[in-house]
DNA sequence: GCCAACGTTGGC
DNA sequence: GCCAACGTTGGC
């Protein structure tokens, strides 16, 4: 089986057998950091930062590599849905916000030779002219098994290839 | 290592 | 703003 992944329950970790590339869906507050703001990076390159769970973590630090693609997620808003999607450019490394006490992000557990987080880094790739929301990935019968659909709350989650071309799919129709 | 209490996510 | 689902913490 190609660019697809198996869950082993137990341990709640998705892995994948990756030939090339890998797909996945990055969640993210529209009006924290939205498509739109991707798109407008001056810099090109954004850190996914403030990931704060350990299985959307491991997912960043083991598995997402340079390359990759990656649905951009509005998530608790009005617009629920994938709204675009990002390119991977820069592998797991140590999330800056966990040493900084200014930060929401900042984590006192976390020292700089046994640091607790990571994060990735994301450049635009390409926005929908209209969302996929959540309630047509809902209703498509082949995206049942989408960790987005059983698994709510994880904001960093692998996506099959099948998954990933029906929804860019969608998004033509649209 | 269990599990109750608590906190967070995120759809609605 | 409600609340279900699930993750985390900490006492024992």
């Amino acid at each position: 089986m190609l660019h697809q992944f198996m869950m082993e329950k137990s341990y709640k970790y998705y892995k994948i057998s990756r030939v090339d590339m890998a797909y996945w869906l990055l969640k993210t507050e529209p009006d924290e950091f939205s498509i739109d703001d991707l798109e407008k990076l001056a810099s090109g390159v954004e850190p996914w930062d403030g990931i704060r769970n350990y299985q959307a973590r491991n997912i960043m630090r083991d598995q997402i590599q340079v390359g990759d693609l990656a649905f951009i997620y509005h998530s608790s808003c009005k617009q629920v849905g994938v709204a675009g999607i990002a390119k991977v450019v820069k592998a797991a490394y140590p999330d800056p916000a966990q040493f900084n006490p200014e930060s929401k992000y900042y984590d006192p557990k976390s020292t700089q030779d046994n640091p607790r987080w990571v994060c990735i880094g994301v450049k635009f790739e390409a926005k929908f002219s209209n969302l996929v929301s959540l309630k047509e990935i809902k209703a498509n019968e082949q995206l049942l098994d989408m960790a987005l659909v059983k698994q709510g709350r994880l904001s960093v989650q692998p996506v099959r290839q099948s998954e990933w071309k029906i929804i860019n799919k969608l998004a033509n129709k649209n």
